[in-house]
DNA sequence: GCTAACTGCGTCACAACTGTTGCATATTGT
DNA sequence: ACAATATGCAACAGTTGTGACGCAGTTAGC
């Protein structure tokens, strides 16, 4: 639910879709009150073809929402947060989640409508990765008094700081300074 | 230049700019988009009043940039960044600033036009504050080898976020878990 | 108390965005 | 090739925001 598909897209159709979301995820990104033609012009489309597969403005937020969820889900997914070491997933979900800035910038920025599909997937996101904080804690990577949620939201910071300031660069490296900083900050080196 | 002073205001119209722009400081925090009419409701004045101090939409943020550019600076500046100890510094500066969150809210998002006041005293605070951290570096606190323009934006970051979701909450308390996770991070304490 | 400045209110023209419709044309799937 | 589906284009009404008026009534300052 949430996708308007009663039934199955055409091919070209299901084309228009993902262009025109992409297309809204670059444009809001910089401007969250761009028009809709503005997006549909970005899309490549014409803006009648933006409401016949999205209702209304709010409508295609919501999706954009929900596919910028799943692809943080499925970015953490690929880090495999249960099983790695702590520090391997932590390194390789920031590097993945660099990649797909697009979906992080705006899970970061709309507050997702309460009840909404991406608010459940958001939720599912935290979750996770508190979990892998609490793995990294139990190997004594972080303090054993740290409040992993303020920990998380930290981590969601330097990403946003990140991704606004080194847009473009080599995700490795920049993962790296990420996870260093949460886990030692600016201090002297032991 | 910026304030559209011409000659000195009197007594009840420098009022009405208070009032103005502190409303806009608070709708637009929370709705970028907020209409003139909404930001004159909320600061109990009519709408033409705004248009009669403030040419335009964009006369108004810029005024309000530069206004919230001066009281960070301000904040700032009552943290004696040159002559107190850095350790100290930072954690003054860090409670005044989220004492005058309005201000702090509204530099991190409108990223002001070049040229403008705004920008200038935005400079003049990130010089200002990376001279603190100097000092800090040159004291031990911070590793020999930090970036400190890297620290600057962590430390932005740790305010923004603490502000966003810890708006109230004990000043001090807030802005000791600042300090102390921009120096140590995430880590275990020694 | 008198003048100049300020404010609120109503009204106006203008521009921009939204959402919808009808129709001609092009693409897809079978 | 044919039918279903998609698309672009043009046009429409409706809404919202902007910026500018004039005017009557209030307030500040000398």
């Amino acid at each position: 639910m949430g996708e308007a598909t009663v039934r199955p897209l055409r091919a070209d159709a299901e084309r228009s879709v993902r262009a025109i979301l992409e297309a809204a995820v670059r444009v809001l990104a910089e401007d969250p009150g761009a028009s809709m033609d503005a997006i549909a012009a970005a899309a490549g489309v014409a803006r009648t073809t933006v409401h016949r597969r999205f209702a209304n403005r709010q409508a295609l937020i919501e999706a954009l929402a929900s596919t910028a969820a799943r692809q943080l889900a499925d970015a953490v997914d690929d880090g495999r947060p249960d099983t790695a070491p702590p520090l391997v997933a932590m390194h390789r979900i920031t590097a993945n989640v660099l990649q797909v800035k697009g979906a992080w910038a705006f899970a970061l920025e709309l507050t997702p409508e309460p009840g909404s599909e991406a608010a459940a997937l958001q939720q599912d996101i935290d979750r996770r990765c508190v979990a892998v904080l609490e793995r990294a804690r139990a190997e004594g990577l972080i303090d054993a008094g740290a409040d992993l949620d303020w920990v998380r939201r930290v981590y969601y910071a330097l990403l946003g700081e990140t991704l606004r300031g080194d847009a473009d660069g080599d995700p490795d490296a920049l993962a790296a300074r990420i996870v260093d900083t949460l886990l030692r900050g600016a201090g002297p080196r032991a």
